[in-house]
DNA sequence: TTCGAATTGGC
DNA sequence: CCAATTCGA
């Protein structure tokens, strides 16, 4: 007769410390199986064969593998969709129970609800567990149950509820000896999965000596005061209680509601999954955008005459990575001044940015243009010259990213900004009147 | 129901 | 001051 194995099913959770689903599989004393699908759902749909994402995973995998060699164990790792690789598993292994961490994302949800029926069926358990935010689901909620769509009012809430409990690390490590006893399993290449190593530079996942200047300096771009942690909060190679607990523990509040933006965003996300096709607020998806495709061109290529919106985009284009205070700008220019749908910006961001998560762009995104969770300040429009003025004064940021600038040439920009303030605010209007 | 308040602005 | 709606208690 086979051993009976739990399975901790990986996904956006890479790591072996601090883990919810980890914990309790390991805490019944079951040995516990450690798996990775590399989803074909997923990486059929990139189209870069060298996407950092895809290497950032891989170079994850390898160093848990490595850890979890020393414990006697490995990593078993699958290429294909959920639907093929379970019922194999099933059938490989004598399975009682699979522990995985919630997904809010539509197709995460699907797919772990089809996860679900499908192990029902087959007399195996699926336990799931919040993992990767602090506040999820129905959480924070307002005095009526339902949830918020202001931050704000959200955050106090968050805020007055976080304590200690929330933050606690799930104690892992005292159950490091219950994983499955096995010689290495294969390790596959990532040419077997189509994709090549990525020649970008990933951040370091150290960021609290960034705290302490992080509220004072975070807007000022070339200061490169914010702490790259998105990519390790996404991928979960850093816990989000960690990332709290030692924002705490330096009072480094400004950065702690950058976290709590990301919760709220997420549980926007659950509770309106339709955003990341519609906008937030009805009424602006009247909007006539132009949609001009040599302006989007331009804009992706950092070609735009204006050196703050060059400079952010030759900075995504080539390191993967945008300053926030740029990334406003640049959503801001793309929408506001060129008329282009936010949906085209943010699937551009999503096809470059490393530290990419659906809610926290398509959130970004919808605010930036003005029909997302906010009252109603479309009429603010960015003046990305005064942004410049006032976040890189020095030309420092937009020297770094976009040098042609330094010779002093006088650059065309390809929109007026006075006119395209004005052809904003009338074409929001008209669409709000209908 | 009423009323203060609403991430990161600009002219 | 602009311009002005919707949220939340």
């Amino acid at each position: 007769m086979r051993t009976e194995i739990n399975i901790c099913w990986l996904r956006r959770d890479l790591r072996l410390q601090d883990h919810a689903a980890l914990y309790h599989a390991l805490k019944t004393g079951k040995p516990v199986l450690l798996l990775f699908i590399f989803d074909r759902n997923i990486l059929d749909d990139l189209n870069d064969s060298s996407d950092a994402r895809v290497s950032f995973i891989f170079n994850s995998l390898k160093a848990l593998e490595k850890e979890l060699q020393q414990k006697g164990s490995s990593i078993l790792i699958r290429y294909g969709t959920p639907e093929q690789v379970w019922p194999e598993l099933l059938k490989a292994y004598q399975i009682k129970s699979v522990y995985t961490n919630h997904d809010y994302e539509p197709y995460g949800i699907e797919r772990d609800q089809a996860l679900a029926e499908y192990l029902g069926s087959e007399s195996v358990s699926l336990l799931t567990y919040k993992d990767q935010v602090i506040f999820e689901k129905n959480e924070i909620v307002k005095t009526d149950g339902k949830p918020y769509t202001v931050f704000t009012p959200y955050f106090r809430q968050w805020r007055m509820k976080l304590n200690d409990f929330y933050l606690k690390s799930y104690p892992v490590e005292k159950y490091y000896g219950n994983f499955y006893q096995t010689s290495p399993f294969t390790f596959p290449d990532l040419a077997e999965l189509g994709f090549k190593a990525s020649a970008l530079h990933f951040p370091a996942a150290d960021f609290e000596d960034k705290l302490a200047a992080y509220e004072e300096r975070r807007d000022f771009p070339a200061d490169d005061a914010t702490t790259h942690l998105g990519i390790h909060l996404r991928f979960g190679t850093v816990s989000i209680r960690a990332a709290a607990a030692k924002a705490l523990e330096h009072g480094a509040e400004k950065w702690l509601s950058e976290l709590a933006w990301r919760d709220f965003y997420m549980m926007i996300l659950f509770h309106f999954p339709h955003i990341t096709t519609k906008s937030f607020k009805p009424a602006y998806d009247n909007i006539r955008w132009l949609n001009k495709e040599d302006d989007f061109e331009a804009w992706k290529n950092g070609k735009t005459g204006y050196p703050i919106v060059d400079a952010g985009m030759n900075q995504l284009n080539q390191t993967g990575y945008m300053h926030n205070r740029v990334r406003m700008i640049a959503g801001s220019f793309l929408t506001k001044h060129l008329l282009i749908d936010w949906r085209w910006g943010e699937a551009y961001f999503a096809e470059k940015l490393l530290d990419y998560e659906l809610a926290s762009n398509v959130g970004g995104w919808q605010w930036a243009c003005g029909c997302g969770n906010d009252a109603a300040p479309y009429f603010r429009v960015f003046n990305p010259e005064l942004q410049a003025r006032k976040f890189d004064p020095e030309n420092k940021y937009i020297y770094q990213w976009a040098p042609e600038y330094k010779e002093g040439k006088p650059v065309q920009p390809i929109v007026e900004h006075a006119f395209a303030r004005e052809r904003i605010l009338k074409v929001f209007k008209e669409a709000l009147r209908e």
